[in-house]
DNA sequence: GCTATGACAAGGA
DNA sequence: CTCCTTGCCATAG
């Protein structure tokens, strides 16, 4: 498994219970910024060798956007509601509201270079 | 090695 | 806010 898969894997799963992250969240905690979309794609190739909550992974605006899954985007707010978190509408809810925003001593757990850490807090630790 | 492909993001219209 | 364009980069073929 590559390096990339493993950190995304690893960091998706350490998303506690109703909190959500972005696709360019993990991208950057994974220690390659702009891979946002790459992150999607080892989602959809898990074919569940591992259990990971990929539900609480969305996009930045706090869409739903999958796509070529098993799972429907339906399926994924399914999801997300029974954890208790609300949609203003269809597929879209207040991400900023559901956000995971883990602290240094959490990102240092994934061996980021100190960096990144900065680049995580400073860009996703915000009020 | 090279090209095409996106579960994305940010900025402009 | 929505729609579109451009930049990006790990994978698959």
């Amino acid at each position: 498994m590559s390096k990339f898969k493993e950190k995304v894997i690893q960091i998706v799963s350490a998303i506690p219970y109703g909190k959500v992250v972005s696709y360019g969240q993990v991208a950057v905690m994974a220690g390659v910024p702009r891979a946002a979309i790459q992150v999607g794609s080892v989602l959809n190739k898990l074919e569940a060798e591992v259990e990971v909550p990929w539900w609480r992974v969305i996009n930045n605006s706090g869409r739903i956007t999958i796509k070529g899954s098993i799972f429907t985007p339906q399926d994924q707010q399914d999801k997300l509601e029974e954890e208790g978190i609300e949609f203003v509408e269809q597929f879209k809810c207040e991400i900023e509201n559901y956000r995971w925003r883990p602290d240094e001593k959490k990102l240092k757990e994934f061996k980021l270079e100190d960096e990144y850490i900065f680049k995580t807090l400073s860009k996703y630790n915000l009020t």
